[in-house]
RNA sequence: GGGGACGUAGCUCAAUUGGGAGAGCACCGCCUUUGCAAGGCGGGGGUUGAGGGUUCGAUCCCCUUCGUCUCCA
């Protein structure tokens, strides 16, 4: 059986069983902080589990990409490991239970309509109290006892060990399902989680029954089709094996599943499958959480071909063949393969740099190796090219194998382990979190938002939370509470049954203003969301709150206008930069505040000034074509057929709010937005700059804050002009001007200038045998033009000693030079010039040639001359 | 988010305990050459990422900040 035929057959079964059949939720699941990449199945169920959510169906079955990183060094070595893979699974929220789970699990296995499976080739596990579950195997489905073996929590429950170690919450015992292969081994095929406990502290009695019973299941995509398949691998079967050939094709490779190279070729096939569903979905190689994942994928696979001989980029060619693989559960694959290409290559290329770079560093390390006849690369030396420079520990490992070199594993682990310490571990974040708002999301879907079309309106208040707890009510405690210094302790939360205030999403800022009832005051500082709640944060300003009191809301009328400026002007930027740099500047972000708009977009070099010109008129253009803007709800489908620009990743309801701006854009966007692209007044783009690699962003203005910015380009302006007594128009020839007159000063500004010349000074020098001293005053002369003398001087008299000083200020700078013969005779200017310096009251040294010193006491300047001179007969008789 | 490294001419990189900011390539001008490739001579180009501090003096030491790279979570 096909893979792509299982998974149809999978979800059929269980629709026919009256599970609701559910697309897999995205890869990289941006709304559940808990983790980076969806791990199971059930990850998009957490709140259906806890109840936390209205239901809508209570039974669901899936095929759910999967990422986990967990087992990354197995990869390619076992012939069950990925990174990425599919889980298919069936869940009952509080409906059906053990029994049904597992007759149905039994049945789509052995059925000959379903996978038709050789009852004698599956064996059981369960949980070694889970007495109903053995029953159930043992006497309903008729599987013997000898097949049937009771274990340990660590290995039959969820999650593992929960009873004795914890954590405390939902969890239950497990039963898995295990095929013997022809080889012998028994492979697992299926977990059956039934959870129906809550864990309350420590054994013993710790395991409270749950009211509401769920069931949780997973069956491996991959290794049931290598069963089905009769294959000894995952890697060989049919969505798989033509990847792992594509990729020893491009490697110039045989494919031999035994040898090194054939572990080498497997673990490209994953890592490259899996880079290709999360760049996909807009995550982009980078150097934090899912992002650095990503990268640390892409360069395994890299250096795995490196030591196969690959020294360019070849990643990239094999994400059409991933598309291929997977095109009938995911089509959509197939419209990204150029955009996906491009980030795989960038990433490689700059990997390959990093390696090539790493190799001159790594030759210094060698030659010291060499010197000191250690024959071993260290640990330390090692982890530090690592850590620093991202060298490849495998690939150091080869090249020192090549020097006759070992390479110290242990070593370079330890190092390692030491760098992990002083980095920190992260804080973990619970699986299930838990918060005020559960209670409420078991009532009701969320808040009602009317703000689109109104800005005041009647709500009843359904939540107060203070102190991160819920309320019954709230008054106002004296003025200590407008204490601004500790204001974000004491914040306060209101939640409406509907409300007009724009909770912040989809990078618009949440809207402020005030609740106002007879009884009460509250100024809403931010409006946050939550699960479909608007969360109105503020403070109490006067009277009292109640649960169940009706409020007006008031939205700040002026600031959300801005908001709404900004936020259209935002589309047209989009707009125009796919228009002006290509379909690959898709949105990576956004921050729509009043009158001022931030946009990320991906594009590997900055946008160059002519460039961002165009794209300001054309945005401009847009807001001078008074443009209409409408917004409509329609169905996904109809919407991606009218062209709606889509980020890819996002996981979008059935129905959608499509903002069109008349002939210019189209996107789905849930933000507000102005009835017509000339209530934006103008767009002016006032910064343009990198955010990370690959990732750039423009900053604009809009409306009034456009003005302001205007008018104060031209204060600017006018004061310069003011300053520099010249008309604004003569402002940069003025300019330019006097910046040629500075530097032609600055350059007349040589000792010359300043009344001393080569020859004069040479006439007046003293003579000690045939040696010139010359120490003068250079009044008006800085360090480089006193320097700028002393050559001259050296160039036209040898052997000459000559000392400078000037006065500047309250600083005394003296500089000292001798010719090449005195150096010779032992003579330094080092030592020359410390006694003079002492003199006015400093220091000073340098090379032998040229010294420099200075000292503050300027009155000592004639006396520190005396010295000077003194100093240098004494050290010529001497 | 935390650790480490690096920011010097358009590019690639130097600069000894802190003591005169340099080289190669590129650029401009002139010469040589029928032309090209190349060669010779000369020249322009720098707030040493930014801001503070220590010092007589900072590319160098210290602090802050921005940027790039990199490892870890």
């Amino acid at each position: 059986m096909k893979a792509d035929d299982l998974r149809e057959a999978y979800l059929s079964f269980f629709e026919s069983k009256g599970c609701v059949r559910r697309p897999s939720d995205v890869l990289v699941p941006r709304w559940d902080p808990s983790v980076l990449f969806t791990p199971a199945g059930m990850n998009q169920f957490k709140d259906h589990f806890l109840g936390k959510c209205k239901l809508d169906y209570t039974r669901a079955t899936t095929c759910q990409k999967c990422l986990r990183t967990g087992d990354i060094d197995n990869v390619g070595r076992t012939p069950r490991h990925h990174t990425f893979f599919e889980m298919l699974g069936n869940f009952s929220f509080g409906d059906y239970f053990k029994r049904e789970a597992i007759l149905w699990a039994w049945e789509f296995l052995t059925s000959r309509d379903w996978l038709n499976i050789a009852p004698e080739k599956l064996s059981i596990t369960v949980y070694e109290d889970d007495n109903e579950a053995y029953c159930i195997w043992s006497d309903e489905v008729g599987v013997p006892a000898t097949r049937i073996t009771r274990m340990g929590e660590d290995d039959n429950f969820w999650p593992a060990s929960a009873p004795s170690q914890g954590p405390d919450g939902v969890c239950g015992p497990c039963s898995e399902v295990f095929y013997r292969m022809p080889d012998g081994s028994d492979v697992e095929i299926w977990n059956l989680v039934f959870t129906q406990f809550n864990r309350v502290g420590d054994p013993p009695d710790n395991l409270r029954p749950l009211p509401s019973r769920n069931i949780d299941t997973g069956m491996g995509l991959e290794r049931t089709c290598a069963m089905l398949q009769g294959v000894d691998s995952n890697f060989h079967i049919d969505i798989l094996m033509p990847l792992v050939e594509a990729v020893a094709e491009t490697c110039q490779r045989r494919y031999q599943p035994e040898d090194d190279d054939g572990r080498r070729i497997r673990r490209i096939a994953d890592h490259v499958r899996a880079c290709s569903f999360a760049i996909h979905e807009n995550v982009l190689p980078g150097n934090n959480e899912e992002k650095y994942v990503v990268k640390r994928l892409l360069r395994r696979a890299v250096l795995d071909g490196w030591q196969m001989g690959m020294r360019e980029p070849f990643l990239h060619t094999l994400t059409a063949a991933v598309a291929a693989q997977m095109k009938r559960p995911y089509p959509e694959l197939g419209d990204t393969v150029d955009r996906v290409a491009g980030v795989i290559k960038r990433e490689e290329e700059s990997f390959l740099a990093t390696i090539d770079g790493g190799l001159a560093r790594i030759e210094k390390l060698f030659e010291s190796i060499d010197s000191t006849g250690g024959g071993l690369v260290g640990g330390e030396d090692a982890a530090e090219l690592y850590t620093t420079y991202g060298f490849p520990p495998e690939l150091l490992e080869t090249l020192a194998a090549e020097r006759n070199c070992a390479f110290d594993w242990n070593g370079f682990r330890e190092a390692m382990d030491a760098h992990g310490q002083r980095s920190g571990a992260g804080s973990r974040v619970e699986v299930f979190t838990s918060g005020p708002l559960d209670a409420l999301k078991k009532a009701m879907h969320g808040s009602e938002f009317v703000g689109y079309d109104t800005l005041e309106t009647e709500g009843k208040i359904v939540g107060i939370i203070a102190q991160d707890r819920l309320c019954e009510s709230l008054q106002e405690i004296g003025p200590e509470t407008r204490d601004l210094r500790d204001d974000s302790h004491r914040l306060i939360t209101v939640v409406l049954d509907r409300t007009s205030f724009y909770g912040e999403s989809g990078g618009q800022v949440g809207d402020t203003g005030w609740l106002e009832c007879p009884e009460g005051r509250f100024e809403v500082l931010d409006t946050q969301r939550e699960g479909g709640f608007m969360l109105h944060i503020g403070h109490l300003r006067s009277g009292c709150l109640d649960l169940g009191q009706t409020v007006r809301a008031v939205v700040d009328n002026d600031r959300r206008a801005a908001i709404r400026r900004a936020h259209s002007a935002t589309h047209l930027v989009h707009a125009a930069l796919q228009h002006f740099l290509g379909s690959h500047a898709v949105q990576q972000g956004s921050k729509v505040d009043a009158d001022h708009l931030r946009f990320d977009f991906s594009h590997t070099s900055a946008v160059g000034p002519e460039t961002l010109e165009q794209i300001e008129d054309m945005v401009n253009a847009g807001t001078l074509a008074a443009a209409p803007v409408a917004a409509t709800l329609l169905p996904l489908e109809e919407a991606r057929h009218a062209g709606a620009m889509m980020l890819f990743g996002e996981k979008y309801p059935d129905v959608v709010r499509m903002v069109s701006i008349d002939g210019l854009s189209r996107e789905l966007c849930g933000g507000t937005h102005v009835t017509n692209t000339g209530e934006i007044g103008a767009v002016k783009i006032i910064a343009e700059e990198s955010v990370s690699a690959g990732t750039r962003r423009v900053v604009a203005v809009t409306g009034q804050r456009a003005m302001q910015r205007f008018r104060q380009a031209e204060a600017t302006l006018a004061a310069s002009a003011a300053a520099l007594k010249v008309p604004v128009g003569d402002l940069t020839a003025r300019l330019t001007s006097l910046t040629k007159e500075i530097k032609e000063l600055k350059k007349q500004r040589s000792p010359s200038s300043a009344g001393l010349s080569a020859d004069g000074l040479l006439a007046a020098a003293q003579q000690v045998d045939n040696v010139k001293i010359v120490v003068a005053d250079a009044a008006g002369c800085d360090a480089a033009a006193m320097r700028q003398c002393i050559d001259q001087l050296r160039q036209k008299a040898s052997p000459i000693a000559v000392l400078f000083a000037a006065a500047e200020g309250d600083k005394v700078t003296l500089v000292a030079g001798i010719s090449r013969d005195l150096q010779d005779r032992g003579i330094s200017a080092g030592n020359w010039i410390k006694e003079p310096a002492a003199t006015v009251g400093g220091r000073g040294g340098g090379r032998p040639d040229l010294a420099q010193a200075g000292g503050k006491l300027v009155a000592k300047l004639p006396d520190a001359l005396d010295v000077a001179a003194a100093a240098m007969k004494a050290l010529l008789q001497g």
